[in-house]
DNA sequence: ATTATTTGTGCATTGGTGTGCATTTATACA
DNA sequence: TGTATAAATGCACACCAATGCACAAATAAT
């Protein structure tokens, strides 16, 4: 190998270790606040969900379809209502894939 | 304990298990960039680190101001230089410890 | 059928902040 | 002392992503 494909492989390496799409996601300050409250309360639907934020239930209801998307949350859909729950066991394996990953990295 | 004091003591929980603003400095789109820039170059001052960047260099060195407040980077003040170089030990330590405590949290 | 409830979505607005410029400060060098 | 280089900081601005409103769609209840 060439010391010029050094930096690319290294590139490489670190977008592997870290999805940095996943927690872009996850550490906004409204997602996060959404995320303590279904923490506390379990399945909730939007209407309960969002009437314990000052937003709008649309804004509400869309970080919630962002959160669904990148797996942060469980979406289940119940006649009129769509309940949301934290998917806590597939963000626990986020960090600890990222651990392992950084710590394969860090100690050569 | 009665169960009025139960969701009180659950947003304690999370809060000592997730240091959010850390993760919040950390997951900023510029900052990410720089991150990487760092992982890959080591340690550089606010120059060199900026000419690789569309941002202005007044930009890039309060982001890596902020960045070393919150311990994501450490700072070498050389004359004239400020280095600076990912503290990637203690961004381990933090996934690891969110790690460890969002397993004790879940697997009750 | 009609009304009520919950959610989804298009669109205009806005305000928060990230940004760049200009200036100041600090250090090095000749 | 004067010049050059690097960084810090005050400040005003532009931008755009988050937001809220309004309406549509779907389902439930009566």
């Amino acid at each position: 190998m060439t010391n010029e494909e050094l930096p690319l492989d290294c590139t490489r390496q670190i977008e592997e270790s870290i999805d940095f799409d996943f927690f872009k996601a996850l550490f906004d300050p409204v997602r996060c606040d959404i995320m303590k409250y279904l923490a506390i309360n379990g399945k909730k639907n939007i209407k309960d969900i969002s009437e314990n934020f000052t937003q709008d239930r649309s804004v509400i209801s869309r970080h919630l379809d962002l959160m669904f998307r990148y797996g942060i949350v469980d979406k289940i859909k119940e006649s009129r209502n769509t309940f949301y729950q934290l998917n806590d066991k597939y963000i626990l394996e986020k960090f600890k894939m990222t651990t392992d990953n950084l710590k394969k990295m860090i100690q050569v």
